[in-house]
RNA sequence: UCCUCGAUAGCUCAAUUGGCAGAGCGAGCGGCUGUUAACCGCUAGGUUCCUGGUUCGAGUCCAGGUCGAGGAGCCA
């Protein structure tokens, strides 16, 4: 079907041939004897001029009256034109309708979020759309070749597991045979055990997390990509953090400027996006938030609030590293210097985004791993596999996730995560 | 779970103090030989979210419900 035709991306290689290019009608517009048809193809739009005298009286008509998002294969000559925002534009001979559209729910007008969300399978079909969905490939890309290029080995964690990888937050619960499951919170504990068996390894994968949060930076699905190292201490999990956030925002302004154009962002503010990101423990931020006259007490996590206060003092993402140990999860190590601070480290995106980082130095020692379990009033026999990992060899080792859709709404400078991933799954919302 | 706001044509919205249901886009028809969310003219299109109440009269006021949006908590 694709026998002599042309993507959209490469048209400018055909300048002057006759070529066909398979797509979909974006938009029309008329003037007395001549039509343009806009032709979407998934790698951009180009103009299509219709000529009544240069086509068949069949075709002519055609092209008045084909429906928006109509799929269509057009023959013509590859003719360049200043007044095309691409530089080319088809002078039709012939249009080979291959679909013709129902009437098409989403117009040009301004639609309602709700709308667009119970149209999200058409919603991808526009450009702002499809602009972060290649945003989003090239971030994920990025971020693989980042890790691969150190050496690290890529591991899939399970997503069905036996129980909580995090006490507090909520599980999705599924029948599992004649038991339950819970669909996984993050893939680290496997990942700590893909460690100590691979070295340095990440997961890539889906993350569920049942929580009732209705916010534009929370989804009920998403997906992280979580490097474990052995034989690696907090500063090293915060360098790699660090290299990481600096690949991928170079990676996106380098290879998505186009998109970034389309989603209007100001990319002098991705431009700062260079080591070194100021280092703040968390009891200096609590300082710096008082401050600014935020009213917030010393052993409280930081909301939404003070994280926007913190990361708009900065015009980098900013690190705030050994948390209270009490409002961390029972895997994060102790700092040896005080009992009370965990060996914990967040990165706060600017601009309001918040935590896209999320990680830390792990607890190495059975006992007091043992005791953190008990602690947490967490059940220990289906953890005796991760009480393993310290009783047979066990070794300093450290990583963090990053959550995919957090960083992608910092890096495309969109309001919310809903938009960042094809099908959302939110509190309300399974649908499509 | 809590707080705030909203629901009127397929879509986005308007409708003055409670007094004839409106516009733009989209659809249909017509016009225009370079349009850029093209433009111009005409036509069709309504259970005003649901249930009940107040009233001579309810899109508008009251009560309950449903759905949605924004935010909080929690988190990435």
């Amino acid at each position: 079907m694709r026998n002599n035709s042309e993507t959209i991306d490469k048209i400018s290689e055909r300048s002057g041939e006759r070529t066909r290019v398979c797509g979909w009608i974006a938009n029309k517009r008329s003037s007395g004897k001549i039509r343009f048809l806009q032709l979407r193809d998934g790698t951009g739009v180009i103009q299509c001029v219709v000529m009544a005298d240069r086509v068949t009286p069949e075709v002519f008509e055609l092209a008045d009256h084909i429906p928006y998002e109509s799929s269509v294969i057009v023959t013509g000559q590859v003719q360049k034109d200043p007044r095309s925002s691409i530089g080319f534009e088809i002078a039709v001979d012939n249009i080979e309708v291959i679909s013709e559209a129902l009437p098409y729910p989403i117009s040009k007008k301004d639609h309602g979020v709700a709308f667009l969300m119970d149209h999200r399978h058409l919603w991808l079909r526009s450009s702002r759309q499809n602009a972060l969905m290649k945003i989003r490939s090239v971030l994920t890309r990025s971020a693989r070749s980042y890790f691969d290029e150190l050496g690290f080995i890529s591991v899939e964690a399970p997503i069905l597991t036996p129980t909580a990888c995090e006490g507090t937050t909520s599980l999705f619960e599924v029948a599992y045979f004649d038991r339950s499951a819970y669909l996984t919170q993050s893939g680290q504990l496997y990942g700590e055990a893909a460690a100590m068996a691979l070295g340095k390894i990440y997961v890539y994968g889906p993350t569920f997390r049942a929580e009732k949060s209705k916010t534009r930076r929370h989804l009920t699905e998403f997906w992280m990509i979580e490097p474990e190292m052995a034989f690696c201490e907090l500063p090293d999990a915060i360098d790699l953090a660090e290299g990481l956030i600096c690949r991928i925002v170079s990676d996106t302004l380098n290879q998505c400027s186009p998109q970034l154009k389309v989603l209007e962002r100001d990319l002098s503010r991705l431009e700062l996006v260079k080591p070194p990101f100021p280092r703040l423990t968390y009891t200096e931020a609590i300082d710096i938030l008082k401050q600014k006259g935020m009213d917030i007490e010393w052993g409280a996590d930081l909301g939404g609030d003070e994280e926007s206060v913190l990361s708009g003092a900065f015009d980098k993402p900013v690190f705030v590293t050994h948390y209270p140990a009490d409002i961390k999860a029972f895997y994060m190590k102790r700092d040896p210097t005080n009992d009370r601070l965990a060996l914990a480290v967040d990165l706060l995106a600017p601009e309001g985004y918040g935590e896209i980082i999320g990680g830390g130095q792990r607890e190495d020692s059975l006992e007091a791993l043992e005791h953190r379990i008990d602690e947490h009033g967490l059940d220990k026999e289906p953890l005796e596999w991760y009480l393993d990992l310290r009783r047979y060899g066990s070794v300093p080792h450290a990583g963090f996730g990053m959550g995919i859709e957090r960083a992608l709404a910092w890096i495309s400078g969109i309001h919310h995560v809903r938009e960042t991933i094809a099908f959302p799954r939110l509190l309300d919302r399974l649908y499509p």
